[in-house]
DNA sequence: AATGAATGAGAATTCATTCAT
DNA sequence: AATGAATGAATTCTCATTCAT
């Protein structure tokens, strides 16, 4: 090597200086932006240079945070995952709320993450469509829904004994995801906004 | 024209039998081959390859049939729709039985689609996940749902006044959907089973 | 064969009767659609395919005439350079005219090639572009060109001795050639018209 | 920005040494050798793979580089224009000489390009009838030939007025195409000679 | 940590050509 | 003569991944 050890140590520096400059990229930020993009465009349609793009790294620095595309999906899905456990289902366990107030605020949270509040408009894809078509995320999804069962439950159990709770967690989980669907499909948040009335209904 | 009834119905045989001699496959062959497959392996993994190679022929065959992927995609579903009219919508409308049978059979019927009778175990990806994932296909969704909520609601309607019917229509679709989705993720036709029975339960 | 042999008789007698509804189809029909073809879209933009639906008929047929692509556009060289002969370069030989008649009368029936009467803009790509980029058919090429070449020559000596009217000639044709291609890539029948007007005036 | 020059230059340094390890090919290289490969076989002849193989690269590592088939393409028809300003049109403005010897310089340096000195043959197709058959390509070639316009105006302006070098650049550059398209067809490079001889007689 | 050139496998698609009927 | 399904090789292009620096 040339260049002699001084010189090396200002050029570190200068690069430490130039990422001071950039957004700070760490593995949260990638997975964000990840989750952006996948809304968007869908998991096979996004390329690991898509999400490099976005992130203002180049292909190859991917590497360094997730060993293949799969894993940041993985990683993705458990994101989403801790975002509903801290932001939406939390909402079921406030003890100090009724059932109906806790349904209604869990549903509030939740429908920020399909309709966007400005337009109105369903937001696109959601990791679940994606997930779904490729089978080893099936765990992960299973403990998403498992802890979306749970919330419900639980609230239920406010007002029913466990088994018929658990019954309408069920009948609700299934209700709340294939009316997102049909939201989705005819681009109109309605259908979910009527499961969302129907259910606070029905625990009234 | 000169030609009698009798001959063109000749002609229209011996070029029958023609065809039967020379083709390999047609076209209703590839489309249901090509169900197979997505069902397993997803749209996405599903590489024309795969199809041809399925279907005897090989890649640059299939171009003959479809032009593009897309478009043998959006054949599939609509032959997937036809199959849902022809085997599951029509027995809401057989207008010499009670709704609860109606209901009954359609959801017989629906079952064959979604669960394997010999192992009782759930088949795998159907296309309209695929489909989801693909916003080319949306319209085409979209019209499939209209029959599933009319054929609903026509049976409906054998117990209540139209808005009701619209509204119970609307609920079962999301429901029932929302339990297939359910039964994927966790490899468990129970979901859709108890949706059904609840649904039946409804109506009585 | 299950068909007997008067039924064979009158599918026969029917084809025919269909064929004679159809547009006559030989050899020289499909070489003046093919010229039209490649005009517009050029050799290698042009498929079999396109030549055979320009014609009414199916990929495969094509093959009863040529045994392959080269060979037709051998034959499109071969028809556009008899067209030349007869349409064009003849008016060359019109001993009772003077040699600035023939001139005139020559480049108006070669302008008819290029330029659109009605638009006056450029026609498409000539055979010459795509013809050069196929060393094959550089024979072909040669032998109309030696005999723009010799038509120009018999003009020029109306009024020089021989080695000058060669010269001429010689400069004649490249200087025609040129500006053909000026014209096709700019678009503008100008440059072509121009080199008419002065090579007339060249001769007075 | 705390770096001083000195470092600056370092660090520049230290990169194009990073870059110069490990680049097996740059963008130049990659374009040179499309050049020699489009001469020989044509633009249509010539595949991404053989491109890549004359880089000793693979396929798939070409569109590091270019997007497209036909943007490589386009930078081709812009480095060979790039090419003749330099090289050749670039005599055309000495203006320390007199135009007789302009055009004897340019035309030598032009010369270079179509004939192989060594074997005194004419060098296979160039790019501009590839780009003639391809409309996309049209406005470099206007811009191509413009400059080969302009270069020879300003020759012919030494001697004549505007309007009359016009018309003679014009003329000449059609000739000059056109000779070397006979040139090629008849694959003697006499016709360019002759038409090079004669422009620079004419201006005697 | 970051680069970015290079890989290499595979995708969709095109198309001239063949051939049994 | 005509069909048109089938071939099969080639082509452009994509993309997750690797790795030397």
């Amino acid at each position: 090597m040339f260049l002699n050890k001084r010189l090396v140590k200002y050029i570190n520096f200068a690069q430490k200086y130039n990422n001071l400059a950039k957004q700070k990229v760490d593995i949260d930020f990638i997975i964000n932006q990840s989750i952006k993009l996948f809304r968007i465009k869908t998991y096979h349609n996004t390329s690991m240079s898509d999400i490099a793009e976005a992130c203002g790294l180049l292909k190859g620095s991917l590497y360094h945070y997730f060993k293949s595309k799969e894993e940041l999906m993985g990683k993705v899905i458990i994101a989403v995952h801790e975002y509903f456990k801290t932001e939406v289902f939390t909402f079921a366990f406030k003890e100090e709320l009724n059932g109906v107030d806790r349904l209604q605020l869990l549903f509030e949270a939740a429908q920020i993450v399909f309709v966007n509040k400005k337009t109105g408009k369903m937001y696109g894809n959601m990791g679940v469509e994606s997930a779904m078509v490729i089978s080893d995320f099936t765990p992960l999804l299973q403990s998403f829904f498992n802890d979306f069962f749970l919330a419900l439950k639980h609230i239920y159990q406010t007002k029913f004994e466990e088994s018929i709770a658990e019954e309408l967690a069920e009948r609700s989980v299934a209700e709340i995801e294939g009316s997102i669907m049909l939201s989705r499909i005819y681009d109109n948040p309605q259908y979910i906004f009527n499961t969302f009335e129907r259910l606070i209904d029905r625990i009234r």
